[in-house]
Order: structure tokens, then sequence, then C-alpha cells
DNA sequence: CTACTATAATTAGATATCTAATTATATAGT
DNA sequence: ACTATATAATTAGATATCTAATTATAGTAG
């Protein structure tokens, strides 16, 4: 019974959990516009971001590069990001924020706002407070598990 | 700064750990299996279920129609399960596992018996056991958000 | 300077997932 | 019985995501 184990119970919440709050914050954006993108709008403005590289950004939020790649070819069509070659290195490019992309951020932000009551009512600070720490302790682990290539059994 | 409150960063640790399990899980899968695939398989053996219509087995793992739809079609494509009119309803079908989807799914078994004594280390059973009720109770409270259709705040 | 290796980005091909629209069958109401 | 509504499944079209393979540029070693 591989489901039983409380593990396995724990992550398929967290998957239903993902799924649903990803959707939901969506379904608050403006048309088109898609959780991971505002996370790449909001990455840049929130830490102060001028210029960083594709492989800067995926390694960021801790996905591939050609996912990256493709999130920000979307992105550019959109006009929201704008992509240059990196002068310093011929194989990596830059990408920044374009006027559009911060205005869209700041759309989103504003839209999203109407969720905040709601969510306090979902959960509370104080529980978020107390499984956090625990969520950042696995995450932490899996994530250095990804590294170890196969998973070697002696 | 809408990644700060610590809601969303419950809401990115989730994602994460979402998207590095599945990855972990299905890296012990036989080839081409996938965590959807595998959780049809085994939701059929645990509950001792011989047909579900596909809008059931929608329903039970909480995603739309269409998805399952698509995963049927590649898991029948694949022989692991066999889908019949349902003589009952001309609208709907009936799906049931073959002999076929009933090996994949003990070999399934067989192979994430590896991260057992992994995922332990990870993360010990009582603080599964601690922090598994908040995450119920978060996701029942999105899932009755998602029929709510649009966010209306007066 | 040449050859090997490492890194950046992309392309190719696949799965999972969603919303919107379509097709077919049921069910209910008049 | 006929019409209107509801439900089952699918198709169409899109995004995000992955792995494997490709292309181009850097860097290192001899």
């Amino acid at each position: 019974m591989i489901a039983d184990p409380p593990v396995f119970q724990l992550f398929n919440e967290i998957g239903i959990i993902n799924q649903l709050s990803t959707k939901i914050f969506e379904s608050a954006l403006p048309k088109g516009m898609t959780t991971a993108q505002f996370t790449v709008l909001n990455h840049f403005v929130r830490l102060g971001i001028d210029e960083k590289s594709p492989a800067e950004l995926a390694s960021a939020f801790q996905i591939t590069r050609p996912t990256m790649t493709s999130t920000l070819t979307r992105m550019a069509r959109a006009g929201l990001v704008s992509i240059r070659a990196d002068p310093n290195d011929g194989r990596a490019k830059l990408v920044s924020l374009t006027d559009t992309g911060r205005e869209m951020r700041e759309s989103c932000i504003a839209a999203s706002a109407v969720f905040f009551p709601l969510l306090g009512s979902f959960i509370s600070d104080a529980e978020v407070a107390e499984i956090l720490p625990t969520l950042i302790r696995l995450r932490v682990k899996l994530d250095s598990m990804r590294d170890a290539k196969a998973v070697t059994l002696d």
C-alpha cells in the first residue's frame, strides 16, 4: 500500500493544495497571466534586480533551463521582458523588465489583494508559522537530493 | 510585496516540494510511468474497485475531466487500463485495470520502496502527524472555494 | 594553438494540467 | 411528445514542466 504511509498522504495533500492555490491565484490575474510569469516579474521588482541571465532565473526558481527559456519566450512575446545578448559572454543572455512588465506586476498585485482576507480565513498566521519551518526543512532535503543524480542504495 | 506574506511563502514552499517530490518519485518508476498514471493504478487496487467512470476518477483525484481523458487515453494505449461503454448510460464509459496494469502497479511499488528509508530521514512520522491536519484543513477550504466560481468581493 | 571539457541557451518531444467549446445522451417540465 | 436543461466525454488550444539532444561559446590542458 504505497499511498497509505503518512509521508505519501502528505505529498498527496501538498499536490492538491499546490494545484488549487495556483489556479485560484491565477483566476484573479489579468487574462493570460500565469503564476510562473508573475513570479519572474515579482522577482525582479522585489529584489531590485536590473538584469539577470535565464540560467540564474531558472536556478532562483528551481526549474530547468528549458522551462525558463519557454516562459521567457512567451513573456518577451507579450512585451513583459526584454532580452539582450550578454556583452561579456557570447553564450549568455540578459533579461530585464520592460515598463509593461512593471505595470503588469502592479496590476497583478492589486488584483490579488482580493485574496488576502480570504486566505487569512483559510489559515492563520500562527498556523503558517507552525508548519512552515518543517516544510522548509523538507524542501531543502528534497532539493539536496536532486543533485544526487540516481538514488543509490547499497 | 505579494511574495512576502507568510501565506505566499507557504504556497511557494509547497509548490517546490510538490515539484521535487514528484520528480524524485518518478525517477524510481519504470520508464514512461508517471505519478498521475500510478495514482490511477493504485486507486483501483487499494480500494478494490472493479470499474469506475472517467468522471468519477477525475473527481476522486480532483482534476478536470479533460485531464483524466488525456491520462486514460495514454494508459489505454499502454495497455494499463481497459475502457468500455457503460451499458446503463450511453454517455458514460467504464474504466478497469488490465493484468498489465496490475503488474505495473506492483513494479512501481517495489521500485519506490527504495525511498521509504530515505523519506523517513527527511521528515519523521511525528513531524508529518504534526503538520498534516493543518494542510488537510487548508486543502478542504481551498477546494470548497473552487466551486465558488469567481471571487466576489462586494 | 589545438583538443577536450564545461557551460548557456535552445530545440525536440513528451506528460499533466487548465478553460472553452463540441457532441451525444439523459432527464425534467410543460 | 417536445423542448430545455444537465451531464459524460471529448476535442481544441494553451501553459508549465521535464529529459535528451543540439549548437555555440568559454575555459583548460598539453
